[in-house]
DNA sequence: GTAGCGTAGTTGAGCGTTGAACTATTCCGC
DNA sequence: GCGGAATAGTTCAACGCTCAACTACGCTAC
């Protein structure tokens, strides 16, 4: 909360306040993801040192054949500013599981890299996270239910970040 | 991130990994609660200056009678730690949106007082909330969707915090 | 009534994030 | 090739959050 605020005004007439039905539907989902995001990443960082931002970078890098990725491409699928990521990989630097090597095709660019320590790191994590994920969402919904949690972030994504889902299925 | 380890093992036995369905599942509601939040917080912190977790002080004020709450309470129902709503209500009482006032029953406790400062900002914020939830969400979801997020919501609050599920609908 | 414990809330240091300013390199049109 | 715009990434200062330490008050039992 930096910011001067700069008129930007609403568009004109009575706001489309929420009914009743769609304030709980509101709060509901807003409650749960809140939770259920702080309680991962504690429970994640309090088990294993690693948050869940800096456990996705390191599962990012590993999905990729050579173990290295465009900062900007990193960035870009861990939900993260180029800022925020340029900090976050130089304190994963300091931990000796990401080293950074300048990028031969353009010379502008910087290619972060997981190490071997920082590889067996993430495997040590791996299961802490599954099991995190399957006893605070899966163990609790029915099969129904992972299927529209499923078609609720898809059809949010389509708009929120077009790139990020797959057409094909 | 500033804890060390300390070893808390997971129970024995093969992690039960994710297979590719739950994987789309999971990172489809990841992805999109993370940006939805993201999202909406950026659009009401640059349109009006109150970042979303001030507004939620400002809201849960407003909506008792007297527009006061015991600090304990209003953190809890804010999803906030005491120390980050102790914080928060200071930066508040700098604005002048909101003022302290010790507790007549309890006289360790403190009472987190709207002023009519806070109320008027809450006013003038609350037309561009109400219409970036709708933007980024209501719009585009089915009324089957939204029925299914608020399922999906309440199931899982009754694991992570069975207090916040009203129980009567 | 006072010792000990529990509860309410605050404070401070350290870390992480933000947004803007900055450097360095590449791309593009001429 | 050369000047200007665009892109890649980093750095800095300000702010927010976390955890642990701390103060202050209330509760209970003796």
């Amino acid at each position: 909360m930096t910011s001067t605020v700069s008129p930007q005004p609403l568009p004109p007439g009575e706001p489309r306040w929420l009914d009743v039905e769609e304030q709980k539907a509101w709060r509901a989902w807003l409650y749960s993801a809140q939770l259920l995001l702080d309680r991962l990443d504690r429970d994640l960082t309090h088990r294993t040192g690693i948050s869940h931002a800096y456990y996705e970078i390191l599962v990012a890098l590993s999905e990729t054949p050579e173990r290295m990725m465009r900062m900007s491409e990193l960035a870009d699928r861990c939900l993260s500013s180029r800022s925020r990521l340029s900090h976050a990989v130089s304190r994963l630097e300091e931990r000796g599981w990401v080293r950074r090597q300048v990028c031969a095709e353009d010379g502008r660019g910087q290619l972060a890299v997981l190490t071997e320590e920082g590889f067996a790191a993430l495997e040590g994590a791996a299961p802490v996270h599954v099991e995190g994920v399957r006893r605070e969402l899966f163990d609790r919904l029915s099969p129904e239910q992972v299927a529209g949690m499923r078609d609720l972030g898809e059809t949010l994504l389509r708009h929120l970040d077009p790139q990020r889902v797959h057409p094909s299925d």
